[in-house]
DNA sequence: CGGGACTTTGAGGTAGATCAAAAAGTGTGG
DNA sequence: CCACACTTTTTGATCTACCTCAAAGTCCCG
């Protein structure tokens, strides 16, 4: 499905918008690194429900912003068992660490339908070179993501089932609104419950049973593919959630 | 206990230079790089046991480098169980991200008696201006670490309770010898089982349970505070272990 | 209207947790 | 060198949270 090119330029240029904005909330940039960013060159892919976009042990040349939809990064066992070890969402630069390490080590899958703006490398580098700061930025962007990972360990090391569930849908919740869930909120929630089993290592029968006991406390909700918030320190309470990690900015 | 300035020197020179070895596996640096790298001025501090040296939270200024011992990066939940997140070994700069996100968002602890070298960001900085690669490099290096966070994360999620223990073990024997593991290698080994439960979700009961298999099985064991690998092959196999994730430059 | 993907429910099994206590190791002071 | 306290490992017995297997129900789309 192609779509005209500028309604696509835009779609990238909003993202790298997105992208950029968040970048600014944890990292001061200048007026020129701004608009080098919001520059990059890139090409926009629309990539089908469910499909690899980067392969495991693949090589890659290029850095992945999502645009519209979802992507996971995912694990696999040797028996076939899958993790999902990050999920994406539109302004998130996917893979940014292909940058230092081209080797991807694990697979990149949409969740839903997605469309993607893959940014060369070169680009990426040409952009630090003509300004340093942007190698820390980039970095700092990283880390960022290594936390909301270390916050995954521990939640899938020591939570139970209904807290890890619990704390994915808060964590989720927070990060689409860009601050703090509120009671009302509903999102686009492509994320089956399988995905979700395959985020928290447990079975999609028992986060199915879950969900349930999430819905049946008034916490959150799912229905018509969107995730509803109906009491957000319900649901906080039962994912012993902490939004700092997430690094938005919010009250301490 | 205060060593001779002459002997600390050396201990962290020593340090410095296994954590700028590793770098240079992965990275390439220049003559001018490598000799303002191991130049790096810190402060020598020996940690008691099982001591917070990082605290959850806290603003840092400085950047942990193990000097001897071994290292944990603990998370917490709110009902107090822990989690460990990483292990770092000698010649680990175990927060070098704390230069780009400042705030720690978990905690470091000794494990064991451990012996660190506090760097300030500030001379990190100083050779970053001095030389822009060194971001880059740094940048790497933390990459490495997330790269093996997340298969931890597919390990903890995906895995049953001895292949858990045993992708640890056979983890550490890889980090330890720089390499692959052999039969017959033997290494210092500091955790306790109740180290080891907090790294791999599990309790210290089951984690006993589980080493006994392992060592049943002739893979493994640890005696009088040693890591013995038994059979390299059968504990990878136990594992599923594959060592690639870990950056070694190991064949293929 | 039929087929595929996803959710929901039920029944029964098991890996790992929990609780309790003994055994072994380690360090300390007398 | 022994006695004592403390930490760590080991073992046993029981329990339960979550898994497995199976099938029905729902939604969506061609």
């Amino acid at each position: 499905m192609n779509t005209l090119p500028t309604l696509a330029t835009n779609d990238a240029t909003a993202a790298l918008s997105r992208w950029v904005d968040r970048l600014a909330l944890r990292s001061t940039l200048s007026a020129e690194e701004h608009a080098t960013l919001l520059a990059l060159p890139g090409l926009l892919e629309t990539i089908q429900p469910n499909r690899d976009f980067v392969r495991l042990g693949e090589h890659v040349d290029k850095a992945c912003l999502v645009v519209s939809g979802l992507a996971g990064r995912f694990g696999q066992t040797r028996s076939g068992a899958r993790q999902i070890t990050a999920l994406h969402l539109p302004g998130d630069m996917a893979d940014l660490h292909s940058v230092v390490l081209p080797t991807s080590g694990s697979a990149l899958q949409s969740i839903g339908e997605a469309v993607i703006y893959r940014v060369p490398h070169v680009h990426l580098r040409a952009a630090m070179s003509a300004f340093p700061a942007l190698a820390e930025i980039f970095w700092r962007d990283c880390e960022v993501d290594a936390a909301v990972l270390s916050q995954w360990a521990l939640r899938n090391g020591r939570l139970t089932a209904v807290g890890r569930v619990a704390h994915l849908l808060a964590e989720m919740a927070c990060r689409l609104s860009l601050g703090q869930g509120r009671d009302g909120l509903a999102f686009d929630w492509p994320l089956t419950q399988a995905h979700l089993s395959d985020a928290t290592g447990l079975t999609p029968v028992h986060v199915n049973r879950m969900m349930r006991t999430i819905r049946e406390a008034g916490a959150a909700d799912v229905r018509d593919r969107r995730l509803q918030i109906l009491s957000w320190d319900t649901l906080r309470a039962l994912g012993e959630f902490d939004a700092r990690y997430l690094q938005l900015g919010l009250a301490v």
